[in-house]
DNA sequence: ACAAAAGTGTTAGGCCTACACCCATGA
DNA sequence: TCATGGGTGTAGGCCTAACACTTTTGT
């Protein structure tokens, strides 16, 4: 490991770091990640201790090929969470003069989407946990507006590719998915007018599970049809709302 | 001035710089604003002597609020061209692990768009020049991938904000106006469909200067209604294309 | 038995698209 | 005089938005 003080420059240099916003969904909330500040090893990296946080950390200047291979690395050191490198989306660099206290640090943001149904076991629950949209805590430094930024970048988002796949369990039912849409857009939608625009993508494939459904009242179950999904990730595709 | 090797920190840091991507339209063409490498006084700064880049520079961690402020003020350093912060829109972060031979440099790419007939004067004719879309010679660094994503972005904002006030002379034509949509949108439009959507806006007021059009050859002059202008600025639109 | 959840189809209006002709200028 | 550039209006199609009733389950 590096010895402190060794690294000298010519003039002043900036930290840069990583954050992360991961969203979930459990069927009926928008979620986010985040993490308890204060279980650094290094004194260095110790500031808002005992604070909520997204998580997130500093640029390995030697190994981290991108910041968002920083993102990713931090993401898993932090909370047990493996995402891939592609699986995060620059959201903005923050780089306000006096957002850290300890020195100049930028941060660049990024958001994540993922099914909370198979991440939550492997999740650090001491020190991360999953927060609803609208139950966030006050966080450390500047991360109240990432969060905000990062979440109206997906409200952004969702009206040119499709969104779900990330979001929900293989299984899902209209319903779930409409909420989904609601709980990121904060709207309300007319049922009839929702499942007749989602059917018309046809990228939705009803599930059989023998049992066969008796009134309205049970939803039907739905798993997203894989090649037609990724055409339209592909193509982008034009959602009007 | 900071003297040589004065800087030192714990773990290493990578230096951080803004970039300009700032786009002006001549009433035909949409062209980019490049500046010759070369003229850097320090020298740990030069790199790609003698050849074109993007306008851009070391974040002053002391002093700049912000990248963005670091885009102003490189910009106006390097081609003489004042533009206030809120000009600049941030495209993304570069940080490639080799991007820059010198050491880890992270760049912050913002675009700006500027009126041409406006801005010509002021830019410093020898490092500086502007040089039509369809004709960019090979640029510096990555600077020629960031010139796409910042293309691509503008593609992509001009479908939720009027974009034209700050590209266009304070006086144009509904053809000027037209053909800088399809600049922007590689495509090609109906002129008549093209002056309804935009007569539907209630952003043009004719221009009326003394003499009375004769024929329909010469086209009818308009300038933009500040008022509605900014309104649609702010509650952003829905351009269809 | 009543409230809540989920499924289903139709109609009207608005927006987008496609399309043709006239006039004046400049070559 | 002919080609070019610019102005103008309309009809059809598609997508969006609004809207009600039935079934069943859970309380």
């Amino acid at each position: 490991m590096a010895k402190k003080g060794q690294y000298t420059y010519e003039y002043p240099h900036p930290a840069v770091t990583a954050d992360c916003v991961v969203f979930g969904y459990d069927g009926k909330e928008l979620k986010v990640l985040l993490i308890k500040r204060g279980a650094e090893k290094e004194a260095s990296t110790r500031a808002y201790v005992g604070q909520w946080a997204l998580p997130g950390g500093f640029l390995d200047v030697e190994t981290d090929k991108t910041v968002a291979h920083t993102a990713a690395r931090e993401l898993k050191e932090e909370t047990g969470l493996k995402l891939s490198v592609k699986d995060f989306k620059e959201v903005g660099t923050f780089s306000d003069i006096k957002r850290d206290p300890r020195e100049r640090v930028i941060t660049v943001a990024h958001y994540a989407l993922v099914k909370l149904t198979d991440v939550r076991a492997d999740t650090d629950a001491d020190n991360a946990g999953w927060f609803s949209w609208s139950d966030i805590p006050n966080l450390a430094f500047d991360h109240d507006k990432i969060l905000r930024v990062a979440f109206s970048r997906l409200k952004q988002d969702i009206h040119f590719e499709p969104v779900g796949f990330e979001l929900l369990p293989e299984v899902f039912t209209l319903p779930q998915l409409q909420n989904l849409y609601e709980s990121i857009l904060e709207v309300k939608f007319d049922r009839r007018n929702f499942a007749n625009k989602m059917k018309h993508f046809e990228i939705l494939s009803e599930v059989q599970d023998g049992t066969p459904r008796k009134g309205t009242r049970t939803p039907i179950k739905y798993r997203f049809q894989k090649d037609n999904y990724e055409r339209l990730k592909r193509n982008g595709f034009q959602l009007e709302f």
